[in-house]
DNA sequence: TGTACATCAGTGAACGCGCGTTCACTGATGTAC
DNA sequence: TGTACATCAGTGAACGCGCGTTCACTGATGTAC
C-alpha cells in the first residue's frame, strides 16, 4: 500500500470489477451497488463514470469476466477422458465457488444481455464447450443440439439447487460426480448401461 | 369497488400476498417491496405489520403458496402415462408462467428457509412428487434418490435457462417436451432406447 | 336490548438509510512547439 | 529542455428517490353483563 495516494489510480476499471466481484461473492447475492463498489476501491462513487457508462455497464463487464473464467475452467477439463462430464463438474464447482457472480451471470439483473457484446461472446463460448463435447456421448434419441441443451439444463439446475441450499453443501459435489460420471452425460451408450 | 371504504379490509393477508405475487410476475424479478405491495392493495405500509412480522415473513408466505401451486400442478400430471416427464413439463411451465415468483421460491431472497415451516413443508412436497415418480422409469445405474435429484436438476435448470432468456421463449416448451418425453426422464430403459 | 369496555386493524408522520446519477470543479498528465 | 495548453481521471456536494420499520394514535368491532 502506498502512503501517498497517487492521483491516478493505475487501473481503476480492473479494480472496480474485482471489487464488485468480491462483494458479489461475500453476500452471495446478484445485486451489488456502484457506490459500495467504489467505496471498497477507495475512490469516489462518481469516478466509476469515467470508465463505465452506468452501473449496469460495470456489472456486464463483471459478468463477462465470469463467463470467460467459466469457459476456461470447462475447456481445461475437456482434454482427458469423459470431457462432457468433467466440463459439467467444472461448471458446478464454479457455481459453488462463485455464488453471487454465478447468479449475476445468469440472473435477471442483466436483462438486456444483447446490449453488451463482450458478455454475449463469453456466454456463447460457454455454451459452445458443451455443444462440442456432446459429440463424445451417445445422444440418442436426441439430436446434438437438443442433447447439449439437456446437458446444460442438468448441470445448470444442479448448480442452482446446490447454491440455493436445496442440497446440503457437503453432499453436492459427490452427488454431482455420481450423476455426471455414472450416467456419462447426457446418458450412457447402451453398452455402457449394461455394465 | 365500494364507494365507502370499509374500515376493516376483509382479508388483508390474502390481498397482500396476491399483490406481492402480481408485482413479482410483472417485474420478473425476485425482489418486491413491502411498501409497494401495500400501496397496490390501497392500504398504508404499516398495516402489513398487523399480519406479518416483517417483509421477509410476507415473502415466505408468497413463496409457500407458490410451492403449493407448483406441487398441485405436478401432482395433477402424475395420473396418466409418463408421470415423471409430465410432472417435469408442468414444473417448467409453472416457471415460465410465474417468473418472478419462481425466482423468489428458489432464490437467495429467502435465505433462511428453515425459519418458515409452511414454506419448508410445501417445498418438500414438490421434491416428493419427483421422488415418488422416479420409480416409474429405469434409474440405472443411479439409486432412486440420486435419480430423483438428476431429474430435479434437469427440469430446474431448463426452467432457469428458459426464464433467463438463454433459449428463445418460442422454442422452450417444445424443447422441454422433446427432452423430457423422448428420454423418459431421467433416461429410457434399454428397450425404449432401441426404438 | 343497551351499555361499558377491551381488543385490534387500521392510520400518518417520522427515523435513518443507501441508492444511481448529474454537476461544476480541480489538478495531474501528456503533448506540441 | 522549457513552456503553454489540451486532455482527462479524479473530487465533493447535491438531486430526488424508495425503502423497512417504529411510534403514538384513532376508531370500528366484538363481548360481558
Amino acid at each position: 500500500m502506498h502512503s501517498t495516494r497517487p492521483y491516478r489510480h493505475g487501473n481503476l476499471p480492473v479494480a472496480l470489477i474485482a471489487a464488485a466481484r468480491q462483494i458479489l461473492d461475500e453476500n452471495g447475492f446478484e445485486v451489488v451497488g456502484l457506490r459500495e463498489t467504489a467505496r471498497r476501491v477507495g475512490v469516489s462513487a462518481t469516478a466509476a463514470y469515467r470508465h463505465f457508462t452506468s452501473k449496469e455497464d460495470l456489472l456486464a463487464s463483471v459478468a463477462a469476466e465470469g463467463f470467460r473464467e467459466l469457459g476456461a475452467a470447462m475447456e481445461r477439463e475437456t482434454r482427458g477422458a469423459n470431457p462432457l462430464s468433467r466440463a459439467g463438474q467444472a461448471y458446478i464447482e464454479f457455481a459453488q465457488q462463485n455464488r453471487g457472480l454465478f447468479r449475476l451471470m445468469f440472473g435477471p439483473v442483466l436483462a438486456e444481455r444483447a446490449k453488451y457484446q463482450g458478455l454475449k461472446a463469453a456466454t456463447d463460448a460457454v455454451a459452445d464447450v458443451l455443444l462440442r463435447n456432446v459429440a463424445d456421448v451417445d445422444q440418442r434419441p436426441l439430436d446434438r443440439n437438443t442433447a447439449a441443451m439437456a446437458a446444460w439444463g442438468l448441470v445448470h439446475g444442479l448448480s442452482h439447487l446446490f447454491i440455493d441450499g436445496f442440497v446440503p453443501a457437503a453432499r453436492a459435489l459427490v452427488l454431482a460426480e455420481e450423476i455426471l460420471v455414472k450416467t456419462r452425460l447426457p446418458r450412457p451408450t447402451p453398452t455402457e448401461a449394461a455394465r
